[in-house]
DNA sequence: ACCTGAACACCGTTCAAGT
DNA sequence: ACCTGAACACCGTTCAAGT
């Protein structure tokens, strides 16, 4: 079979999954492939490209499982909790998409996604305000993810569902105007 | 001069504040210090242990400039600036201390300050909040830090003041049960 | 067009041996 | 106690040469 950029791509993805991002080398990865070291750089230009690529897989696949129904508050959730489960679903997800080089067109389209949410809602600083959220999401990920942590999964799950809330909160602050309780 | 392990650390951060986190390394450090590689290992287990150390040193500095007047949210604002303009003291900080390999007495200290100053205001589930705090500094720094980002200081400050807002206000609602605008 | 062979310039870590 | 000398087992990247 010939190799190409897809080939590459899948083998990289399996051998992230079955030894992490630390073991992941270009010559380890050639030796899966049959193949020389010098044969990958016909095919990316150097490690970080393909590094990227698979960043650029994951935030593809992540972007299939959002929302477009439902309150503001679903859809913001329902994103951040398609980050945060893409990440977690590869070893050093986290830590892969947190150091991404440049964010590629899927990861344009994802953060797209929760721009046009917040917008719709007429949150003013978009941008800050979907900072917040992949910030959150980011930080808490890298850092579960990171620490190969005794917390049990369903805690872990229910601590990010906390936070969430928190900001969610802190976003509602900014939702319109704040309907003033009685009549204008 | 002999060698120690003080001596070690503040080489090291003199190397990565010159050329960041990548390029810090053992045979580089040993080098900058007149010394073969393997004297090194000799005051540090391995690398790991030298980044951490330099990471405790790091919120050591940081835990310095909290605050214990004013109202929590000075409080959580100056928390967050000195772990932010910590992480951004050095080239790479941010990645540097999110991926510490595990906390020390000095990072310990630094986020039981944050624990205890939203103890003190009754708010439930403390460490989840404490979490969304850390976990947004933590995102955003990282990733402002990691694109050398053409966006201008100022601008970035703005970004995070405003994020961290949003975080404040979340808090806000959990704040004791939120006093009621009339009496009770 | 795509891959091999072979090199270049590095890494982190270990450890007998010296002082 | 602390460091040298020297090795071990790796890295990412490049590039002439082959097919």
């Amino acid at each position: 079979m010939a190799l190409n950029q897809a080939v590459v791509l899948d083998a990289a993805i399996e051998l992230l999954d079955e030894t992490g991002l630390d073991e992941l080398t270009t010559r380890r990865l050639a030796g899966r492939l049959g193949v020389r070291v010098g044969a990958l750089y016909w095919h990316y230009a150097n490690k970080q490209a393909l590094l990227d690529a698979i960043a650029e897989h994951m935030l593809a696949v992540a972007t299939r499982r959002l929302r477009t129904s439902g309150t503001w508050r679903d859809r913001v959730t329902a994103f951040a909790n398609a980050h945060r489960d893409t990440m977690l679903a590869h070893p050093d997800g986290a830590r892969l998409i947190a150091t991404m080089s440049k964010p590629g067109p899927a990861a344009t389209e994802f953060l797209g996604h929760l721009l046009r949410t917040l917008d719709n809602e007429g949150i003013p600083e978009t941008e800050a305000c979907a900072d917040v959220v992949t910030s959150y999401v980011n930080g808490f990920t890298v850092e579960e993810q990171a620490r190969r942590s005794a917390v049990p999964r369903a805690e872990r799950d229910e601590a990010f569902a906390t936070g969430l809330e928190v900001v969610l909160d802190g976003l509602a602050a900014r939702v319109r105007p704040a309907p003033p309780s009685g009549a204008g």
